[in-house]
Parts: structure tokens; sequence; C-alpha cells
DNA sequence: ATGCCACAGCAACTGTGA
């Protein structure tokens, strides 16, 4: 089983760029974040016409989430529990082959200090709580998507340059390695030991061709996840397609 | 020190992103 998540940086500019790389990796499970549509404007047929089943949690302008499947979808919940006043369409949740699937589009926090770091910092804290419940359901359960946290300095090209920023900043770092220390596994730094591996590049100052970028999309997965884990790899390629999001697939093969 | 680039909403530009 291939479960992919891609922050697609708008459905309706990126839709030719997600169809080819679907029909390329053909992933069994993908979470999008980012789709930058309500759910009504959601181009459905051209997903569905691969064989996928589409569950979406959008808003208007901005943020978005989504998961597509193969297999049908049980379950399904559309938000980070914990604060019935967030209105951000960042999380969603469902069920594939008895495996819970958690997508995510964590907050970017910047500026520093201010009310959108408080968020980040908060909404950090409810995802651990979320992660603490699953954990003891002893259901087996993944989280992935777009963490916008930069989990150590080899996962950035020019680290130094983002001491101070909510994606890499010391508070940051410790609330991204709670996570990890409940017991979570990082399924790409569990596989390989490739370095200068990123998952984002800026749009600008060419930092692509530079490969000035960033590893800021990622799976984290439960005990039982993990010892099921086979591989995890980043469709890096797909950034020098034409019209590409800023961000690139990551995906992990389980043994599901 | 700032903009660089891109997308959505909307019809000139702002908000947002990382």
């Amino acid at each position: 089983m291939i479960v992919a998540s891609f922050n697609i940086n708008g459905i309706k500019a990126r839709l030719p760029a997600l169809v080819d790389w679907l029909k390329e990796a053909s992933p069994d499970v993908a979470v999008l974040q980012e789709i930058k549509s309500v759910d009504e404007g959601f181009p459905r047929e051209p997903i569905e016409d691969l064989g996928y089943n589409l569950e979406t949690h959008g808003q208007k302008g901005f943020n978005g989430v989504a998961i597509l499947s193969k297999s049908p979808m049980e379950d399904v919940t559309r938000g980070l529990p914990g604060d019935d006043t967030d209105e951000q369409a960042r999380y969603i949740e469902a069920t594939v082959n008895g495996l819970r699937i958690c997508g995510l589009y964590l907050p970017n926090g910047n500026p520093v200090p201010g009310p959108k770091y408080d968020y980040k910092l908060a909404w950090m804290q409810r995802l651990q709580n979320r992660a603490t419940q699953l954990l003891a359901t002893e259901q087996p359960f993944l989280m992935a998507g777009d963490y916008n946290i930069i989990p150590q300095a080899e996962d950035a090209a020019r680290p130094e340059v983002w001491t101070d920023d909510a994606l890499y900043r010391l508070e940051s770092r410790n609330a991204y390695r709670r996570l990890t220390n409940l017991g979570l596994t990082d399924a790409l730094r569990a596989t390989t030991r490739a370095d200068k591996t990123y998952t984002f590049w800026d749009y600008q100052a060419g930092a692509r061709q530079k490969n000035n970028g960033i590893r800021i999309d990622h799976f984290l997965l439960c005990p039982q996840t993990a010892d099921r884990l086979q591989s995890c790899e980043i469709d890096a390629h797909v950034r020098d397609r034409e019209k590409p999001s800023d961000h690139v697939p990551i995906k992990v093969t389980l043994d599901f």
C-alpha cells in the first residue's frame, strides 16, 4: 500500500500536474494540502475518473485539505479536535483498510512573535493531544502532510537563515520533537541517510536550481504502522515540470 | 532593508504563503 502527501498550492492551478503525478505514482491513498477551494468548487471528475474516492475539507481562498483513496473511506472527520472556534480548514481523517489516515496542513506561524505563531503552537499541542488519543486506541494510524516544521539543521540547505523563523526556531522544533517522543516515527529519516533531501523550494531566486530547499512535509507513523514501513520516497522530479507546486509529493510504502 | 514568485478573489490590487 502506497500512501502519499502533496501540498498542491491550489487545485485549480495544479489540476493537470496533479493528474499527471497520480497517473505516474498511482498511490492507493493521497492526502492533499492547500487545495484553496471550497468543497463545491473542487473539480471532482478528473480525480474520480482515475478511480479515486474523494473527501474534501475546504474553505474560500486558502488552506483546505483532502483525502483521495482507491479503496472506500470510513469514519471521515473534518477539523482538528480541541478548539470549536477554529475555522481554518487544515485537518481531515479517514480510515482505509483499517489504517487511520490523518491529513494535516500545520499553520506557518510567521511572523514571530504574534497571534499567528501562538496559533501554530496551540495547533501543535492539539495535534499532540490527538496523537495521544489515537495511540490509546491501538488502531494503526499515520499523520501526514505539510507540517511547516524544519525538524533539524540537516533538513535545510541554509539552516542559518531560518534561525528565528516560525518553521525552525527552537520552540517549533521542540513541539515537533514532542510528537516524535510520543513514539511516532519520521518515515523518511527511518529509511534513508540521503542528505540534501527536501520537499519545498521557494519559487523565488532560483531556489530549486540551487537546491536551496527545506524538508517540511512529513510522515509520522505510530509504532504498529512503523513496523510495516518498507520505504519512503520524495518525488522531487515533479518540481521541475510545467507549472509546479512549490512543494513536491512524499510517499511511503507500507506492508498493508 | 526590501523584493524576488505564485495563487485566489476579483477585476486594481490585497491577503497569504515559506
